[in-house]
DNA sequence: AAAATTGTGGGTAAAAGTGGCAAAAAGTGT
DNA sequence: ACACTTTTTGCCACTTTTACCCACAATTTT
């Protein structure tokens, strides 16, 4: 559904437009109707259609009640997400409580992740990478640190 | 499918011509839409059929959100791939963002692995080219190190 | 040697992104 | 309650980038 990434402005009234080609596609699967989030795990923000995150919120909240952690998760996901549509020059509005989180300004990047999308500020993403370039490569050799799933990944 | 590697030169404009006796194939089994991206474990590009492409990217989204690697190979291999149609004269532009990546310049080898192709620098390839006559011939004689389906692989 | 096929380069037109502006809506204070 | 201020939303125009097309050069084949 989603891959790769795109350079976008941030305009003064914090809106960032959709990519062309995503436009067509979002209308259809969700009448471009969207969730944006916090991603726990990296300083950027999500965003997914809303049947994608119907489905992922229905996980969480089958969780254990005494799951420390899933409990953390849904608090903070879950609870920071909200509802998005897009406009009628294909932009979204990226909520103000939101935006200090990933360190959003002007420059942005949009991530495809296949089922959703990752907002993340120019400086973040380009930090990442170079990281990911540096440590990870490394450990994609080491075969000992890596899940079975991801041992056995072929293609 | 693929096989073979190709001397080719990218223009000025990032393009690069496919060999011909690739054209035809490729318009059979994609129309001619390609996926090319990073390879996360060497220092090149790689191109592939839409359609091999799609049945990677549904493997890596598959992977538990909790896999830290899998999710590192989904944001940056996924997330920089890119979508190309090979133009009327048969060729294709990579997209600056991943030239740099795989230091691409004017002289590249176009390498060919049976489902997809990889795209190197000339620089890079003869690099790599002589480091596997010096580190992975003793590798390849000592068989703790390798992998069962490595040891029975049989021709 | 000529013709055809492949490789290379550049120019032009269309589309996408960006920013500004104006109108509408919401909120506030008198 | 009404008017004024402030924020939000929608629209439009300009600029930049991308992709497509055509012309020429080089190489190969008959």
């Amino acid at each position: 559904m989603f891959r790769g990434s795109d350079p976008i402005n941030m305009d003064a009234k914090g809106r960032m437009a959709i990519p062309t080609r995503y436009r067509a596609l979002l209308d259809e699967v969700c009448a471009s109707e969207l969730v944006i989030t916090i991603d726990m795990k990296a300083p950027c923000l999500t965003l997914s259609p809303l049947p994608e995150w119907k489905k992922f919120e229905q996980k969480v909240a089958a969780l254990p009640a005494m799951d420390d952690l899933g409990e953390m998760l849904s608090r903070f996901v879950v609870g920071q997400a909200k509802d998005l549509q897009v406009d009628g020059s294909g932009r979204i509005l990226i909520p103000t409580e939101l935006r200090g989180y990933a360190a959003l300004d002007k420059k942005l990047v949009l991530v495809g992740r296949t089922q959703r999308l990752e907002i993340w500020s120019e400086a973040n993403w380009n930090a990442e990478r170079e990281k990911s370039q540096d440590n990870y490569r490394a450990m994609l050799l080491d075969k000992e640190s890596m899940s079975d799933a991801l041992k056995n990944l072929s293609w």
